[in-house]
DNA sequence: AACGTTCGCTAACCCGATTTAGCAATGGAA
DNA sequence: TTCCATTGCTAAATCGGGTTAGCGAACGTT
């Protein structure tokens, strides 16, 4: 609605000299191609003063690079961190001036497709394909064209790609690790870890942090007391998960496979008039908004969402960077560590054991 | 990295035919330049074997159009639903095939102009400014350069630009009907009015969500029993000013200025042994998350972040679209409406008024 | 004096599309 | 036959940059 955007030939204009001799200061090269300081500083002045900016679809257009990545989820709604992970990628993009394109394909497989191509008619200079639930996917076979690289998501089939995923099964000892130290052995019961999980798509994080518990309880000596099924990692079957087992136990210690279980479990305990952590402790995982707002606030091994976004576009960077492909490297898979949120919902156990 | 893309002068050679040929038939001007059918169905039939696709890039130099729209938004992860705006957003864009830059400011002005700045050199078509709170916003003087729509924002000095917010004012009318058609006409308290807001961004919600609700209950004939000023809508402050209030009188109903708010004046309840709706009412505002997960699960009027982010997009596509600049509808204001979602924390009031 | 170098700069082409202007062939009218 | 219109298509310019090849002038060498 303004006045035209200043173009090199404005510059160069202003300058008195060509678009080349214009075009070569501006990229630095004058010195290798001998340009006098006069005229260089003539042409860095004019384009000070006309506020000059290089444009980036020309750019596109010409060098094939358009400093742009393209950010492919399944999901950015209705997972609420799903922010933090976007906004790592957004500032490891915009340290290096690049933008982010942002898709949702809703799980879509066609329209996975048909945004893919989007980004590439777009001439995007590499992909993140994300996934809001660490899970496999099957990699469109249309990213081929350019560097990508998958985030909290493993191939369903080998790919070259690289992959970010959050380190589960450390989480896993990690939150195992808590309870011993705090003195528990015996009683330690699990929400979550169901066999029969409704959802597949949470059945990567669900085996993965199990591996880590049990290794860490059996190198203490001690194991599981006990695993209700959950169809679904949602509060209701959190809740009902542990008065099922209140029913008939009485437990020292929970892992809950995520807080919305834990949020579950604690409304059970309440039910039952026990007291967190005096009568129970309760460890969790993901670290979602609302495990800083329980009471007694959460201990729980926190998603590193925003670290996981930031690294999913650093590896990419370094895919489209690499000049030569490095079958050394090929499907390299980055963990990226799960850091413990240290909070009040575990106590060494009381009274006697059950 | 696999073979190059197929341009339009692929195209043309394998019809056998001229670029320009290639280029009107594909762009459906091929009847009014009098091409004949035998060259169009050359055409159709050889783009379509090779998968012609056009480079958008290209495009945007040649016509100025990229077929993007800038996202510039304060903060995407902090925020409860940012991603259902995104989201809202995303889609609209998609059915028109405009894809979606996002970018995160930080509330910080000069990383604003940069990313402004930034779209700008990419030729974005045109902008969305965001916030996650509904606020007052300083409007950089650098996006004039395309059209722009607020959203979830109003300017602080009067601009031409149309801005879309949530209906605040019916949601708080809305918000108190519900009391009022349960019976309750005395101990309305409202948590989170407080006119001493640390944080001025939730003013704006605040004060018309207030206006509301004041209207309908003077309609009604009566008002507000109190309101305990709180520094900030997170939990511990409406535990605290609840539990102020429960100190000196027994509440009938509560209105929280947000779900965070409620979530403490529930805590606060269960320390005095109060039921939620049997002893006290509680509705509130956002429809976060959690308010379905608590127990009894919480009314709430709702932000209608998907249809907000939806809007954005539509409103700023009539902007795109008109030829004209229309100073009949220059800075016109969209207010989406909240809905109600009716659950289970309000009921008729019982027992002896206070 | 003739010739090769170096210096300092620019003309011209390229990326992949759209669009304007215009050309060759045909048909019809004068 | 000549001239003008119409039909059916293409050459060439354009967008805003990067890049290659090469040009003229000054200088140094033999």
């Amino acid at each position: 609605m303004s006045r035209r955007r200043v173009t090199l030939a404005d510059v160069a204009k202003a300058a008195g000299v060509s678009r080349t001799a214009a075009s070569l200061v501006l990229s630095g090269r004058s010195r290798e191609l001998r340009l006098s300081q006069e005229v260089e500083q003539r042409v860095l002045r004019a384009a000070e003063e006309l506020e000059y900016r290089p444009n980036i679809v020309s750019l596109g257009l010409r060098t094939g690079i358009t400093r742009t990545i393209g950010f492919v989820s399944d999901t950015v709604a209705t997972s609420r961190l799903a922010g933090d992970m976007i906004k790592g990628a957004l500032e490891a993009a915009r340290e290096r001036g690049f933008m982010l394109f942002i898709g949702e394909t809703e799980g879509d497989a066609e329209l996975e497709r048909l945004l893919v191509q989007a980004m590439h008619d777009r001439q995007v200079d590499g992909l993140v394909l994300a996934s809001m639930f660490t899970r496999t996917i099957k990699v469109p076979e249309s990213i081929t064209a350019v560097p990508a690289v998958l985030l909290n998501a493993l191939p369903e089939r080998p790919t070259p790609l690289p992959a970010v995923l959050p380190d589960e099964v450390e989480a896993g000892r990690r939150a195992a690790r808590v309870l011993l130290e705090a003195g528990h052995r015996d009683g330690i019961h699990l929400i979550g870890a169901g066999p029969d999980l409704r959802d597949p798509s949470e059945s990567v994080a669900a085996v993965e942090r199990l591996a880590g518990i049990r290794e860490v309880l059996a190198a203490a000596g001690t194991r599981v007391a006990g695993a209700p099924s959950v169809p679904d990692w949602q509060p209701e079957y959190g809740h009902a998960a542990t008065r099922e087992l209140l029913a008939t136990t009485r437990p020292r210690a929970l892992i809950c496979f995520n807080d919305r279980l834990a949020l579950g479990a604690y409304q059970a305990f309440d039910d039952f008039g026990l007291k967190v952590p005096a009568d129970v402790s309760v460890v969790s995982f993901d670290d979602h908004p609302i495990a800083g707002w329980m009471r007694p606030r959460l201990t729980t091994v926190a998603l590193p969402h925003y670290e996981l976004g930031r690294r999913a576009v650093e590896v990419l960077f370094t895919e489209i960077d690499r000049e030569q492909p490095d079958p050394g490297r090929d499907g390299e898979v980055h963990r990226i560590p799960m850091p413990l949120r240290d909070r009040d919902s575990v106590a060494p156990p009381s009274g006697s054991p059950c």
